[in-house]
DNA sequence: TTGTAAGCGTTATCAA
DNA sequence: TTGATAACGCTTACAA
């Protein structure tokens, strides 16, 4: 076992040529005579050579990485998001470097303040609530943001979303339109965009000249929530027959509930999720969802700060892609 | 908006003091005169200076971070892991880098390889099949290594985790145990873990003097897959009277199928899942469940590299812990 | 209490 | 085609 870990200098020393031989040889195999390189290969393989990217970082102050910030590890959401992210950047040759706040800003600082330690050429954000201490940092990083789920009406810098406020209109409307008398809207943890989703809703029900009714809470989202969730609904507004949930955990719940109680879906209760995922297609009947694109908001996240790591000017810098509703059989 | 962020010596050039001197502040404000640090905090607030600690990295080939590589960002398994290495890391004032692999050998050799390059100090793994080369750049970055969720019959270096086949053993025994005669695996995408499930599963039935069947399918795990893995079953193995699902997404999608079909559970068919996620506990009746210890996994885990770190050596460095079932009533 | 000098390992630049 | 040199921004060790 060495000591440390072998650098260029030692390679070189082997082989005997400099280090910027063998430097060059890594980076462009061709610009070094086929005989050196041979024989630097040979070195490179038995010496184990572990690229040391923290001096060119230093020197260069870019890394060739893009910082994903997102709230939470353990929904399938943003896994997409971060999927569409690395997929644009394996094409431009970009390491992604991940971390989560637990719906934090606090946590989101910290974070942000890691990665700009780290010197990361670009930032992907989720949430839009951000600490002014943030957004001090974010400025002088001067680097390419972009804030992405939701478009926040004073973006940082860059953002691809979802208008969230109207898909909730949107949900509700159709829900009306389908002769539901009084649809409630199920909240877990108030992130934006929850809240966003509330907004919609209400506004659709006041138009409708009704009482909007949200039974919401601070905890997690979560299956068992959102059977708790529903049968607090029936115990306060007995009249609900129609749910717009705020994400297709709680939807879930909601129909487990359902299934336990003897509440038909959708005649005595109609459900309507959020995020269209997996899950949701496998219940009886199929659970109608807002379906949201959002591998395709990582994929145009990440072309935005590469569009602006090109020195090139993006079109559009704030954007708004389109939402719709799964053919589900809840609603 | 500058040019380029502030370095230390802007703010000296400002304060009127030498780098050395800010840099100190930074580090312990009371190994600088009290008026000396009043005027590097007014500069540095105003500035919006922003740490760089690629330098110190540099210098000393340490970076006060821990890297964690797990195979999927949407599950809830490994979020648990994370969230139990972060609670010990932040005890020590670490900060974690995560990267995902897609459960792709290649795929973990590339960020081992990103993570090594940004000199983290120690790493944490969840898989136990490493390429060749990984095995070799682990070897030559001489940190420790800890593998997580599994024990690894010849480990990297150190390890902590769950004895799946005994778990998978234990299920099965419990299972015949409750009378039922033709109990089936159903397995989705072939990790390690799923196979050590199997091996015990297979053992138990051998020793019964039983024929192991598993019904298994490439694809990732999801709830619609859990119901088509079960069809696949019933069909070719009409037998059949008791699943045991490689995680718990499989055992609600098997559930599911059943509510459909009107199959009872646990009448007709026993079930019982793996790791215990909220979502069974929502399901009508509550899902029999392996119950893994994730978030403990990951706090000794990082605990194990955080001793190291410090120059002592750990009493145990391969490190089995206990699995249990849930009181469900799916079996 | 503050300052000076050297060094971390790579790459851009210029020279041979 | 290869080499020499300087630079990136910080911290350690030593000096004043």
């Amino acid at each position: 076992m060495p000591a440390r870990r072998p650098t260029l200098q030692d390679i070189a020393d082997i082989v005997g040529v400099t280090k910027m031989t063998v430097s060059r040889y890594l980076r462009a195999p061709d610009s070094v005579a086929t005989a050196t390189g041979e024989k630097i290969a040979a070195v490179l393989e038995t010496s184990g050579y572990i690229r040391n990217r923290v001096p060119a970082i230093l020197s260069k102050s870019s890394s060739k990485t893009l910082g994903i910030i997102i709230p939470s590890l353990s929904n399938q959401v943003f896994a997409d998001l971060v999927q569409g992210v690395e997929t644009t950047t394996a094409q431009h040759g970009y390491d992604t470097l991940i971390a989560h706040t637990g719906y934090s800003a606090e946590v989101e600082q910290d974070k942000i303040d890691m990665m700009l330690s780290y010197q990361v050429d670009g930032l992907i954000l989720t949430e839009s609530g951000h600490t002014a201490r943030t957004l001090q940092m974010l400025k002088q990083a001067a680097i390419p943001v972009v804030e992405t789920m939701e478009v926040p009406s004073s973006p940082v810098d860059m953002a691809v979303g979802l208008d969230h406020e109207q898909a909730g209109y949107d949900v509700v409307n159709r829900i009306l339109a389908s002769g539901k008398q009084h649809p409630v809207y199920l909240a877990a943890r108030m992130d934006t965009r929850t809240m966003l989703r509330q907004r919609g809703y209400e506004k659709a029900m006041v138009e409708a000249g009704k009482t909007p009714v949200t039974v919401s809470t601070s905890e997690h989202s979560s299956f068992t929530l959102g059977s708790e969730l529903l049968a607090r609904a029936l115990a306060n507004y007995p009249k609900t027959d129609a749910v717009f949930c705020t994400n297709d955990d709680v939807a879930i719940g909601v129909m487990l509930y359902c299934q336990q109680n003897k509440l038909r879906i959708p005649d005595d209760l109609a459900v309507v999720g959020y995020n269209a995922l997996n899950i949701g297609a496998a219940m009886t009947p199929p659970l109608t969802s807002v379906i949201t694109p959002r591998d395709k908001m990582g994929e145009q996240a990440a072309s935005l700060i590469m569009t602006v790591l090109q020195g090139e000017t993006p079109k559009e810098t704030v954007i708004t892609l389109p939402h719709s509703l799964t053919p589900g059989r809840t609603l």
